[in-house]
DNA sequence: AGATCGTGGTGACAGATGTCATGCGGGAGG
DNA sequence: CCTCCCGCATGACATCTGTCACCACGATCT
C-alpha cells in the first residue's frame, strides 16, 4: 500500500489536488516534539490524498501562534512536548479557535490524560500504538463532527473514577517524584515537615500505596500527576 | 527550529549509494512497538526510491525471526520494546546473521545506552528528535560500512564514563525502582534484609544520591539501569 | 602469597518516613 | 447554623532506611 509517489515537502507550496469533503483538503498542524517522528506522521498524512499538513510544532508553545498563521482545519497534539503540554495547548486552542478540531495523540493510554484531554476540549483522543490507519481516519471524522476516543481506554477512564488527589497532594507528591527528603519538600513549599509527611501519608493511603515511590509510580501511571 | 538543510535527494549527483549490495534496493527491518510510529517511520523510508522496508516486528523476540525470513540488509531497532529490548535483540542478530547492519534507534539520549547498543554491535545511534533525513542516510551509511553516531551523543558517553553499578547493585535498584520495600526486596531475591540495605546504601553512594528514589533516578537518566 | 573485588551476611545506630490523634480557621453546602 | 472538607500545623510513636564496622568465602590478578 506504499506505492505513492509525490516526495513534496510537507510545508511546501501545497498544489491543490485531490478533494477533501469541504472541497479543500483538509489543513492539518502537527505538534510533536521528536522530529523524526513528527516528519514521519506528516510523511504517513501526506499520503492521503484529501489531508495536507500545513503546520508542524516542535514545542507545546508554539501551536497557537501556528495554528493562527495557517489556518487549520485540524490540529493533532501530542502530549508530552517542552513548553506547554498537549493538554494545556488545547484549552489554549479551544479558547482562541473554537472552530478548530482538536485531536490528541499520546504514547501512553493513561485514563487521566482522557479525562484531562476532553476537559480541555479534544475532540479525539488516540495512542501511538493504534494502528496508522486510525490517524487519517480520526482527522475525517472530527472533521465530520464525530468524537473519536477508544473505547476500551473510555471504559478504563470511567472505572477508575477521578483524581483523588487534592491540589495540595497532587502538588507535594509531583515535587516529591523525583527523590527529594521532607526537609527539602518542606523548604521548597514553605510547608512545615510535618504537614509535608501528613500530605504524603494521605496520598500514599488514597492510592493504596506502600510509600511514597510507589505513590509516586501509581499516580504516574493512572496520569494523576 | 529544527532548520534542516541539505535536503540532497538520492537522484542527485552524490555518491553512488542508490542501491543495496546486488544492485537491489536496500532491504530494512524496522521494529518498534508503537504501531502508528513504526508505520510512520516506513512511509517516511517508503518515500526514498532505494530503500524497502520488507519486514516490521513490534516486539523485540519478533526481530531474529522476522530478520531470517527476509533477507534484511539493515535491521532499524527501537530499544524500548516489549519481550526483548532492541539493544538484546542487536546482540542476538549479531550472534546469528553477523553481516546484517544493525542501527539503534531510540526516544532517550542515554549515554549509558549508546554505550550497550555499541557493545551489542550496533553501527549506529540515532535518536528520535533528530531530523528525520538523517534516517534514510543512516542506512545508506551503514550499508556502506560508516558507523553513524551523533559526536555529541559520544563525547557525553565517554564523559559519563562506565557504569560503576556491579550486576547485583543494578539488579537490586531496577527491583526497588517501583516502590518495593527492603523486606520485599530481600524475599524477592533471596537475600537478608541487611544485605539489601548494604547494596542499596553502596549504590546510592557511587550515584551521589540521597535516597533510593534519587538513584533510581539518576542510573535512569544516564541508561544505567 | 598477598592484595583486591564481588557477593553475602550481622549488629548497631541515627535519622528519615509513615501513621495517628488533635487542633485551628475558612469556605461550601445542607 | 452547623457540618463537612481542605489546608496547615504540632507532637508522639513505630517502623523503615541509610550508614558504618566488621566478618567470611571464592575468584582474579600481581
Amino acid at each position: 500500500m506504499t506505492g505513492t509517489q509525490s516526495p513534496a515537502e510537507a510545508t511546501g507550496p501545497g498544489p491543490d489536488h485531490s478533494t477533501g469533503p469541504g472541497g479543500h483538503p483538509i489543513r492539518v498542524l502537527l505538534a510533536e516534539d521528536q522530529s523524526m517522528v513528527r516528519e514521519a506522521l506528516a510523511a504517513l498524512l501526506g499520503l492521503e490524498p484529501d489531508i495536507e499538513v500545513v503546520a508542524q510544532a516542535a514545542r507545546g508553545d508554539e501551536v497557537l501562534a501556528a495554528a493562527r498563521a495557517h489556518d487549520v482545519d485540524v490540529a493533532l497534539l501530542d502530549i508530552e512536548m517542552p513548553g506547554r503540554t498537549g493538554i494545556e495547548a488545547a484549552a489554549e486552542l479551544r479558547a482562541a479557535l473554537p472552530e478548530l478540531k482538536v485531536v490528541v495523540l499520546t504514547t501512553f493510554g493513561r485514563p487521566g490524560y482522557l479525562r484531562s484531554a476532553m476537559e480541555a476540549g479534544a475532540v479525539a483522543f488516540l495512542v501511538k500504538d493504534a494502528p496508522a490507519a486510525q490517524l487519517a481516519d480520526a482527522v475525517r471524522r472530527v472533521l465530520a463532527g464525530e468524537r473519536v476516543i477508544d473505547p476500551t481506554l473510555a471504559a478504563a477512564a470511567l472505572a477508575e473514577g477521578a483524581n483523588p488527589l487534592t491540589d495540595r497532594e497532587r502538588e507535594i507528591l509531583r515535587a516529591a517524584a523525583d527523590g527529594a527528603t521532607n526537609a527539602e519538600l518542606a523548604a521548597a513549599l514553605h510547608l512545615s515537615q510535618g504537614t509535608v509527611r501528613n500530605y504524603l501519608s494521605t496520598a500514599i493511603q488514597k492510592l493504596a500505596a506502600r510509600n511514597r515511590a510507589e505513590a509516586v509510580g501509581i499516580a504516574r501511571e493512572k496520569g494523576w500527576l
